[in-house]
RNA sequence: GCCGAAGUGGCGGAAUUGGCAGACGCACUUGACUCAAAAUCAAGCGGGUUUACGCUCGUGCCGGUUCGAGUCCGGCCUUCGGCACCA
């Protein structure tokens, strides 16, 4: 027996009970039905669900009930990528035990989650915090090291004083540590990389595949990635007898070279000191350059500067000697770490020309002119012109140069065609405790060995001193760091840096496929039939980080052979922040509002339902308080209006004479049918769950208007609208749904397992049609018309029409647009 | 500087293929119900003008194409986001 008024809190404790105990979603392999794999990316246990969660659970969880009433299998998983640095800082803090605070948030976490009614597939969760997950991450790690992809190099890395250790590229935000907002430094360190740069290439050119992917995300990832295409060629050095290489991609300009520019790390000017009267000055300014902040490094304001070596390089094509200098604003780690310099070609170069009285030599100018060195303030950086000053190419189109001066430093030999990246090796260790032990060992006779794939996983220790300073606190067990070599069984030590955790979280998804493995991260026939993901759907923070790493590893794992696709995410919805009174929720501002405090005033429904109206989701979500007493009020609409036509649909009219409608009834009928076509393709086709509710509320409104002017209710039409109404409200409303469909509807199976509404495109027709009446494209009347009027026939009638005769007056008309079912325009003059 | 996205009532937003701008909701106003309030139900709700039918202006700005432009084209402005001393 249905209850009078909408009580949510009963009705969901209910609920989730029932879906728990009868594992309502729990999912397998069905080679019979289409499968949907929809992911949402997984949380950071940090201790509280925000409503950023919310909105981005309540999205995924919208499209899998969808796409399960639509006949599909759907894989709705959830877990925690649950290692990383909060754990750690609250133990430093608060004395808790990295595992224990982590394992605590999780439990609170995962009720806050089901209390928002979500169809997971618990069975499948994972934790990368935990053995069973570590393990088969570091199993990777020893797979991309076999193949070479995972390899230790000393080199110049980003080091945060405030999290005690390095960061990739992609953590470093304006210079910034992307979690602490400190100034990174560049520390000179042996250090674990990733070798993504093998895939730069294969990571660009898929991105054209990815057609389900927002623009700004592959525009964002290409940026990063940053292709260039040039020429690589070398300048000997007779005085050193020696040569240095640069990279252009102008080598049309190759002709107005005047100095040569190199970083301050470039390994030449150890060689350029020995023996030279100015070595002290040169080593002075290098010092002086490489201990600058990265932020005032690359800053394109600062001043650039440099120091003549007192060496002499030559320009190959034309044989002309120039001066090396060492800058402050060639980077050492792109291209060669040395720049050719054009000052009538580069602004940069022009103004270091200026500041050092280095000559210029006009080289390109645009057709047709002539460009005087004493008239130019600026360098000629143009994408069009012809060459002068350039031997054999003058009066050449500058592109039509670029591939001629090519071809002849390769056919001489001393360049080739390059293409360059400005995407960087991932720098993968952390000198952090709570991450995934890098599985390797020292040994003084063997060198670097692996851990025997039997002995994984490498297990976290437990008696570590967190704030051990720049050494990493695995270094403090002496249990952990002492072992034996795997080879030689001699005395060895372990590596003492863990995984960054973004390493964790590039393979989770196909964890869930097949979670509970443990022969292999996953079967590969398993994650066939699941794999790749088919609708990915999280924040855009992400869009560089965890989605460039995800991307390169399912393609290293594609090359091993481990699946055969090659992107993990086949459509990807980036959903928009959520906002209150203009800016982001934020303890500082005070705007934030609890998940917790809206579940409780008004349950998880109505939250729900008002972050899925508010606004499309790929945009910001404004909070608003008053938002959310609106769509409570609806469901409160929606219980009402099922309560009074209870009468009606207890009596379960399945079927009825659809030729036998009155006008009130067909009104409803077309209605229903059009809220079916409307609500599934918004939900289907383009993610807009807004104008889907507020399609609902419109078939909730002609409902209410029903009840009025309907002089006999049609219990058959009153049933099929009310059915379909609460099986479309299913995916955004599980619980009142759930409850409506059992007590209202009596019936035996749960609402989520339930066919979705088919449309009748028959019921979508009208006898009548109001079409508008436009003289020169204004609206001067309305007609009601019969649908099926012809063109001839609208004509007449509009003609006909006094308003519009008054606006022809006098004119003639010379047309008359037709739109049958729309308009008709006269135009007169 | 390069690349990308977006500018529509008091507010969130709608208009999917060039065809009635403002769906739906919020806020507000009014009416019904009530002793009263809340809740609910019903009606109104871009600006100007008109007793009214209506007329007129209106989707960041300027221009264009078209019978007809929020939508297409050209040129700007503003905001947000990414990349940037990358040679």
């Amino acid at each position: 027996m249905l209850e009078e008024k909408y009580a949510p809190h009963a009705i969901e404790e209910k609920w989730q009970k029932y879906w728990e105990e009868n594992k309502s979603y729990k999912v397998e392999m069905d080679e019979n039905k289409p499968k949907s794999y929809v992911l949402e990316m997984f949380p950071y246990p940090s201790g509280n669900l925000h409503m950023g969660h919310v909105r981005n659970y309540s999205i995924g969880d919208v499209l899998s009930r969808f796409r399960t009433m639509k006949g599909f299998n759907v894989l709705h998983p959830m877990g925690w990528d649950s290692f990383g640095m909060p754990a750690e800082n609250a133990a430093i803090k608060h004395g808790v035990a990295p595992k224990n605070w982590t394992l605590e948030n999780i439990a609170n976490m995962t009720r806050q989650l089901k209390a928002l009614g979500l169809a997971y597939d618990w069975d499948r969760e994972v934790a990368t915090c935990k053995e069973d997950y570590y393990k088969w991450t570091q199993w990777f790690f020893e797979l991309f090291y076999k193949k070479g992809l995972a390899v230790k190099k000393k080199s110049a890395v980003n080091w945060c004083n405030k999290c005690n250790t390095v960061l990739a590229n992609e953590q470093v935000i304006d210079g910034k540590c992307w979690r602490c907002d400190s100034v990174v430094e560049k520390k000179d360190l042996e250090q674990w990389f990733f070798k993504i740069t093998d895939y730069a290439d294969e990571l660009l050119k898929d991105l054209d595949l990815l057609e389900g992917w927002p623009e700004r995300v592959k525009t964002m990832q290409r940026n990063w990635i940053g292709r260039s295409e040039g020429l690589e060629m070398t300048f000997a050095i007779p005085e050193l007898n020696d040569e240095v290489a640069v990279y252009t991609t102008r080598p049309d300009t190759s002709y107005g070279v005047t100095f040569m520019a190199l970083a301050a790390e470039h390994p030449l000017i150890e060689k350029i000191c020995e023996n030279n009267p100015k070595a002290a000055e040169i080593k002075a300014f290098c010092d002086r350059v490489r201990n600058q902040s990265d932020i005032e490094r690359t800053s394109s304001e600062s001043e650039k500067e440099g120091i003549f070596t007192g060496v002499h390089c030559i320009n190959p094509y034309t044989g002309k000697t120039v001066e090396i200098w060492v800058t402050n604003y060639v980077l050492y780690d792109y291209g060669t770490g040395a720049v050719m310099g054009v000052p009538t070609g580069d602004q940069r170069d022009w103004m270091f020309a200026d500041k050092y009285g280095i000559d210029k030599i006009v080289v390109v100018q645009p057709k047709g002119v002539n460009l005087k060195l004493e008239e130019m303030t600026c360098a000629y950086e143009e994408k069009e012109g012809e060459l002068v000053n350039s031997g054999e190419f003058d009066g050449m189109e500058m592109h039509e140069a670029m591939a001629a001066i090519m071809d002849k430093a390769e056919a001489e030999g001393f360049g080739k065609r390059r293409v360059n990246y400005r995407l960087r090796d991932w720098l993968i260790s952390r000198q952090r405790y709570w991450g995934a032990p890098i599985p390797v060992i020292y040994c003084p006779t063997c060198g670097e060995v692996l851990v025997p794939e039997e002995e994984l996983p490498v297990r976290l220790p437990e008696d570590v001193k967190f704030d051990a300073g720049a050494k990493s606190p695995l270094a403090t067990s002496e249990a952990f760091l002492n072992c034996t070599c795997p080879k030689c069984g001699g005395p060895a030590t372990r590596e003492t840096d863990t995984m960054d955790t973004f390493l964790c979280s590039s393979w989770y998804y196909l964890r869930y496929t097949d979670p509970k493995n443990d022969k292999l991260p996953f079967a590969k026939e398993i994650n066939g039939y699941w794999g790749p993901v088919d609708q990915y759907i999280g924040g855009i923070e992400h869009a560089i980080l965890h989605l460039l790493y995800s991307r390169f590893f399912l393609k290293v794992l594609r090359d091993a052979g481990l699946v055969d696709y090659a992107e993990p995410f086949s459509n990807l919805l980036t959903q928009g922040m959520v906002i209150k009174d203009g800016a982001k929720m934020s303890k500082s501002l005070g705007n934030v509002v609890s998940p917790e405090e809206i579940l409780e005033k008004y349950g998880a429904d109505t939250a729900r339902l008002f972050i899925l109206f508010a606004a499309p989701p790929e945009r910001e979500l404004d909070w608003s308080d008053q938002g959310v007493e609106g769509s409570f009020r609806f469901l409160n609409r929606v219980w009402r209006i099922i309560y009074t036509y209870l009468p009606q649909i207890e009596q379960k009219v399945t079927e009825y004479d659809v030729t036998a409608l009155n006008e009130a009834d067909k009104e409803l009928r077309r209605i229903l049918h059009n809220t079916i076509k409307k609500v599934t393709s918004d939900i289907e086709t383009r993610f807009n769950f807004n104008t889907a509710i507020s399609s609902l509320m419109e078939l909730v409104n002609a409902l209410y208007a029903y009840k009025e002017n309907a002089q006999e209710i049609n219990a058959g039409l009153v049933y099929e609208a009310t059915s379909a109404l609460v099986r479309m409200l299913a995916p955004f409303v599980p619980h009142m749904t759930e409850e409506l469909w059992k007590d209202a509807f009596g019936a035996a199976a749960s609402v989520h397992a339930e066919q979705w509404p088919e449309y009748d495109e028959a019921a979508l027709k009208v006898d009548n049609v109001e079409i508008v009446l436009q003289v020169n494209g204004k609206v001067r009347g309305r007609l009601v018309v019969p649908a099926e009027a012809t063109a001839a026939e609208l004509e007449k009638i509009a003609l006909a029409d006094a308003n519009v005769q008054s606006h022809i007056g006098g004119a003639t008309v010379r047309k008359v647009i037709c739109v049958p079912g729309r308009l008709v325009n006269i135009v007169a003059k």
